[in-house]
DNA sequence: TGAGAGTGTCATAAC
DNA sequence: TTGTTATGACACTCT
């Protein structure tokens, strides 16, 4: 029974810890029962795209713990850390811990879109799925399918994490390897039947670079609808436990890749992991079910691996990651040699540190600018109109030609542009929205007058540079009065709080010198009783006071009664002098 | 259906 | 002179 305990017990930690690396925070406390270190979390749910955290102010607290509950992203970025730490504190009794990596999909490599241009230009920003030395795309190529008894892999120190993306739910338990060895079928099916694992891989991979081919474009986004109905319509609604289902859209970078096998294996899966575990897991996900969708694409698209790292140390900025996902075009669209595609996500968000502070990996375009540069910050703009943005730069001729398959998408897309999104497409401007407000005005003027543009389209960007960044301004403006406001608010509290208790003391004074004047009048009343004039009788109070000087000596003083009397009797002669 | 919040845009002033 | 920023005002959309 002991020995059952504690593999329960390292299974449970096992799976917190594969959860916690990909956003799930798994309280289980209660399951411990003060076998290991309490391990408490509270599930967040997703950052929203707003959302801009300050994570160098919060650099210091490494243990998460101080976190405010409202700061969802600090949370989520100390989630892993948190639980790691608190494993490692645990000491010597390291649990020994069996990854069984089972593959969940094996997708043909004609299947792999090339990113055309910008994949070799934004390395750093699509390298999210790709482990160092694309480990973790090889592994995921190459290996075949095979069950989980077959390829355990040691879990390493924290100091040499596996790639995430060779990791599966583990456990060392015979009964959960010997029932996930019956799971490959299930498992690949349900990967198959939405979305394959180079599907997801290449659609985020695709998301941070350009892509100058037509086909490829398309492809990619094919690729990302995929996503979308597996997300929308597929393992998330039909298989997956909420639980799981947030714990995708919490699901960092590559670990995606294998968490949809994971979800769309969770029927399976429930056979063999303890029920209560998914049990807490689906209370935890419950709330985030809805936002499943923008979660998960917020996870796809918006987390560069780079900035990831970068958490730990800097930058207190958000992210602004441009997706790839260019769309088909309209038949609006006029031929144009513009063979550039870019897609965009909208206007960089309102922060001053953004347009002051360049930082690694956020002003990337204001530094070395190129028309091919992919990332950009937003954090203006929804998760929905974040990933259907489409580009404002496809090349006009090809689309034309190109029959569109998805009609009704296009036009959800086009709805969701923005007005200039549209004018600089329908002129066929090699920029996007976001390269024209954001480039320097040096590269501006170049672009002006480098590039042969007609009027119109000089109009265009001009007026599209204006608006763009008159639109920033307005954000941050109105984000100015707002914290005014706000400020004032809690100046009008404080004041009133101030204000308060100045009245109370007042009154507690007013009191105090009431008790004193009385305690004054009674003492004086004493000792006028005691004293004698100089027919030997008691001073009357009535006519006689007690003065207390500077210099500490207390005389007697008859009392000054105002001659009110008399000076009425003045101005009475006077009126009867004035009457005769 | 009206109110309120949020947002984009324009006009203008200031730097 | 030009570009940028800040801000009031207006219109529009969404809840």
């Amino acid at each position: 029974m002991q020995i059952a305990k504690k593999y329960f017990t390292e299974s449970l930690i096992q799976l917190t810890i594969l959860l916690s690396l990909i956003g799930v925070r798994v309280d289980i406390d209660s399951y411990l029962s003060g076998y290991y270190t309490p391990l408490t979390e509270i599930n967040l749910g997703p950052s929203s795209a707003y959302i801009q955290t300050p994570f160098h102010i919060l650099r210091d607290t490494l243990d998460g713990y101080g976190v405010h509950p409202k700061c969802p992203e600090l949370d989520y970025f100390f989630a892993s850390r948190r639980l790691l730490d608190e494993v490692r504190t645990l000491g010597s009794p390291r649990f020994h811990t069996q990854l069984n990596a089972w593959l969940v999909h094996q997708v043909p490599a004609t299947d792999k879109p090339e990113c055309g241009p910008s994949t070799s230009n934004s390395t750093d920003s699509s390298s999210g799925l790709e482990s160092p030395g694309d480990e973790s795309r090889d592994v995921s190529e190459h290996l075949p399918v095979r069950g989980p008894a077959e390829e355990d892999v040691k879990v390493k120190e924290e100091e040499e994490p596996a790639p995430i993306s060779q990791l599966a739910l583990s456990s060392t338990l015979e009964r959960e390897v010997l029932l996930l060895s019956d799971l490959d079928a299930d498992i690949t099916s349900a990967i198959s039947r939405d979305v394959s694992l180079h599907d997801a891989m290449l659609t985020s991979a695709g998301v941070f670079g350009l892509a100058s081919d037509r086909s490829e474009s398309r492809t990619v986004t094919q690729q990302q609808r995929a996503l979308f109905r597996m997300e929308s319509t597929g393992s998330l609604n039909s298989d997956a436990s909420p639980g799981m289902a947030l714990g995708l859209a919490a699901l960092p970078f590559a670990s995606v890749c294998n968490l949809t096998g994971n979800v769309s294996s969770h029927s399976a899966l429930g056979d063999c992991l303890d029920e209560a575990v998914f049990d807490q897991i689906n209370q935890l996900g419950l709330e985030g079910l809805d936002t499943i969708g923008s979660q998960l694409m917020d996870c796809l698209d918006s987390i560069d691996p780079q900035v990831l790292e970068d958490m730990e140390s800097d930058s207190g900025l958000s992210l602004e990651i441009i997706t790839s996902s260019p769309s088909p075009g309209s038949s609006e669209m006029s031929s144009s040699s513009s063979s550039y595609c870019e897609d965009e996500c909208g206007a960089t968000g309102y922060s001053s540190e953004v347009d002051s502070v360049p930082s690694k990996g956020i002003m990337d375009y204001t530094t070395t600018w190129s028309p091919t540069e992919s990332v950009w910050h937003d954090h203006s703009y929804s998760s929905a109109t974040f990933f259907n943005q489409p580009s404002v730069t496809l090349p006009c001729k090809n689309i034309k030609e190109e029959p569109l398959s998805d009609d009704d998408g296009l036009r959800l897309e086009e709805r969701e542009m923005s007005r200039d999104e549209l004018r600089a497409r329908a002129l066929c401007l090699p920029f996007s929205v976001l390269q024209i407000v954001n480039m320097p005005v040096e590269e501006f003027l170049e672009v002006l007058d480098g590039h042969g543009f007609s009027p119109e389209q000089v109009t265009l960007l001009r007026d599209i540079r204006r608006r763009g960044k008159n639109k920033l301004a307005a954000q941050n403006c109105r984000k100015r009065k707002l914290d005014a406001i706000t400020g004032l608010q809690e100046e009008v509290e404080r004041l009133q709080v101030q204000r308060d208790k100045l009245l109370r003391e007042k009154q507690l004074t007013a009191k105090t010198m009431g008790a004193v004047g009385h305690q004054i009048r009674q003492l004086t009343r004493d000792i006028l009783a005691r004293l004698r004039d100089e027919s030997g009788q008691p001073l009357n109070p009535d006519r006689f006071t007690l003065q207390c000087g500077a210099n500490g000596r207390v005389v007697v003083q008859p009392v000054r009664r105002p001659a009110v009397s008399t000076s009425g009797n003045k101005t009475d002669k006077r009126k009867k002098e004035k009457k005769q």
